[in-house]
DNA sequence: TTATAATAGATTGTATAAAATAAGCAGAAC
DNA sequence: GTTCTGCTTATTTTATACAATCTATTATAA
């Protein structure tokens, strides 16, 4: 396997959107550039770059002269971006079921065990987001359609923070055990009807749960 | 009206974005940082820094160690960036129109006079797909779903180079006139299910003229 | 002749230093 | 007492300088 270069732009990018996924860095708070940049033991210029680039994927909001910061998304955001990904992924589902190789099911299969038996374990919200990432990955691999593929992926790394904040908090997505299972097996048999309708329900009710979630955090 | 300050990084950004949709820098041409820095009069960083967010865009591809180029759509990209949009647009529109204002609508309109009056124009390509850009926005204004139109605005940012060219070599979008009318008119009917059918209908139009027209360049 | 290694030039990536800008605060004017 | 002005400081933004990396060319050996 070949080594991947990368850039201290690349790392830093990687760092603070993992501080920011996991909730280390809070959002809200301003992100100073100097700060970061000492603790990262690099210059300023990469940090801004990073910084930027998270602004691209909607973790970062910029304001010149002003600085950056985490950025926050209200419920009615996370209504917004829920059913956005419940359009496209279901769009793309569909697509993808009409090529969809046995062997990317198969592989689907695997990681599904691995997602359950991740659970249990020492962090459990880094690991499982991870594998519910390729979960869904795995089964979009049949549409060849790179620029889609790319903005689901854009998309889930903003619902990944509620995601694991909501693991994290309330022990986990409740149904999402069974739904994934019941969605491979339509996956499996081919039934783009079904499979594309459990997909948007699967995640119109992680939506539900994490809106539940925060409305109750809000209020106490 | 206030003076918006922008910094010189965001005055890059706007200058090799038009640059790159008025096919100025040509797709594949790679865009030398210290080139850019001298013809902008700045230094090299407010360059790279513009060169990402526009890569964040869609229009420039970065590589490690080896630059940027402004990146091109083959015919199954174009294909997908299309059908993506008419999915989502068609999304937006139909949530829009429940609460969409007269005075939007009436706006609108306005636009519509100024877009058919451009065409004959100098810089119509330029203005054109402004005031389209516009027309469209309004339209979607009822939606409040403000990072569904963020995404909105920045794939059309990638379609219009493709809209742009065609309108330059092959005089403009044939159908694109009485289409929007008809779409406008059915907004104000407030005729949800007509108004989505004929903006998919208009955004596909646009994507099948262009592909014939990139078909035909190629095989010349 | 072909393939491989070495080298030079070009280009990007990073660090440090300087300039521009914004926020906060003290003091004057009303 | 309030409002405004000008200064100070903190922070970002930009420029310059240097280091690392890549590409193409030339030289060397099989």
């Amino acid at each position: 396997m070949a080594i991947e270069y990368k850039t201290r732009t690349q790392l830093v990018v990687e760092i603070l959107r993992e501080k920011i996924l996991s909730g280390e860095i809070v959002a809200g708070q301003p992100l100073r550039q100097v700060a970061l940049a000492d603790e990262l033991n690099v210059s300023r210029i990469p940090v801004r770059e990073a910084l930027l680039q998270l602004e691209a994927e909607g973790l970062v909001a910029f304001e010149p002269h002003k600085g950056a910061s985490a950025t926050e998304l209200n419920a009615a955001q996370v209504d917004e971006l829920f059913e956005l990904r419940a359009m496209i992924e279901g769009d793309l589902l569909a697509a993808s079921l009409v090529h969809i190789t046995d062997d990317a099911l198969a592989q689907a299969t695997d990681i599904l065990v691995n997602l359950d038996s991740a659970l249990g374990k020492e962090n459990a919200a880094n690991t499982w987001s991870e594998l519910n990432s390729d979960f869904h990955n795995c089964l979009y691999s049949g549409a060849e359609r790179p620029q889609t593929t790319n903005l689901v992926n854009i998309l889930n790394k903003n619902a990944d923070r509620y995601i694991r904040m909501h693991l994290l908090w309330a022990g986990g997505i409740s149904k999402a055990g069974p739904e994934h299972a019941e969605l491979l097996a339509f996956c499996q048999a081919r039934d783009i009807d079904n499979a594309v309708t459990k997909l948007k329900q699967h995640i119109l009710n992680s939506r539900d749960e994490i809106k539940a979630f925060l409305s109750q955090r809000e209020a106490s």
